[in-house]
DNA sequence: GTCTATAAGGAGATAGAC
DNA sequence: GTCTATCTCCTTATAGAC
């Protein structure tokens, strides 16, 4: 027979993870107690640590969680194109910026919070992300449709420069989604001569 | 006569802000203590507010000096062709932010930890220093030596690109400031269409 | 200007009842 | 799985001696 309701704590975990995730991309990992984490979620305290052994912890999934994921759902097809590729790659990374804007934030921000043991770990998945668009940078040198100075100096740049849009972006402004990423289509094929 | 030191407020006051700059850009401001400040310096801890009123106000004070000191000593020269404008600008926030890292770091990363009239009064300095950018594009579309397709967004854009330098430059590392320099500038005339 | 001492409160984490 | 209560430690800030 299928279970039409999860345990509670199925629904639980991920309450928490979310205040979790909103609260340290607000006001900052160290800036925010397991008291406001568990008030967010209408627990006490105590209970939360049936979730996650401490604080760090806690951290270091959400982080490693979104890495994952992200490397999971990146499209990438080395058949195509480098034009192409780096095309799916921006509008992948503005959408991810856009629709999970803690999770991208908290990402490149927090590292410097992980103990180094997580620091490591995260950092080498976000250094396979910044590997992806190397690559495609590499192909698309190789195929003559991409000038780019330094490779991975303007991967480093790109990244910047797209994940910047979580700094000033807000729903219902000025620009839409896909105004916002056509914009940013022409900067960065521009920045690579294409 | 002159006098040919200064007092100790003259020299302990300068160091406890140094201090303060480097631990907060490297582990967060709400992560780091006024006993870790002191000790850096080699003071008590009630030494500390000599010299500032709360802790609070000693990050204001230190994103407060670093835009006043940008805003100063940007060379700009609205008689000057856009591109050189352009030019100037990118070569002068390169510079601070391989000069001053830790401020500039602190500047973008640290409004959300300041009191709501501390943040209005640091985001207009800073909103000062994007709409001098945001004007050399407008004179360089008005040129026509740049094709920008949205001023505001590539204003944004270019900046976070630019001080994307702080998270990865090393000194000693592959790159000199002057051949960072030249990459970042063929990225951010292609980004323009120049 | 700097020290020591202290006030008053919040932090992370744990124990044991239910 | 969640609660209450508690332990231990650290926090910002102040008072008053020197």
């Amino acid at each position: 027979m299928a279970r039409t309701h999860g345990s509670k704590a199925e629904i639980t975990g991920p309450l928490i993870r979310d205040a979790a995730r909103r609260l340290f991309a607000r006001h900052g990992y160290a800036a925010v107690s397991m008291r406001q984490i568990s008030a967010e979620v209408g627990l006490q305290v105590g209970a939360l640590y049936a979730y996650t052994p401490d604080k760090q912890t806690l951290l270091a999934d959400l982080l490693r969680g979104h890495m994952q994921d992200l490397l999971a759902e990146w499209p990438d097809d080395p058949g195509q194109p480098a034009l192409a590729r780096l095309d799916g790659f921006l509008r992948f990374h503005i959408a991810t910026s856009l629709e999970r804007p803690e999770a991208v934030f908290l990402a490149y921000m927090e590292l410097r919070s992980l103990t180094p043991e997580n620091r490591r770990e995260i950092a080498a998945l976000r250094r396979r992300y910044e590997d992806g668009l190397e690559a495609i940078l590499t192909a698309g040198e190789a195929e003559g449709s991409m000038t780019v100075p330094d490779r991975r100096l303007t991967a480093m740049a790109l990244i910047a420069m797209l994940t910047g849009v979580t700094n000033w972006y807000r729903e219902g402004g000025r620009l839409d989604r896909d105004h916002v990423t056509a914009i940013y289509r022409d900067l960065v094929f521009g920045a690579v001569g294409a």
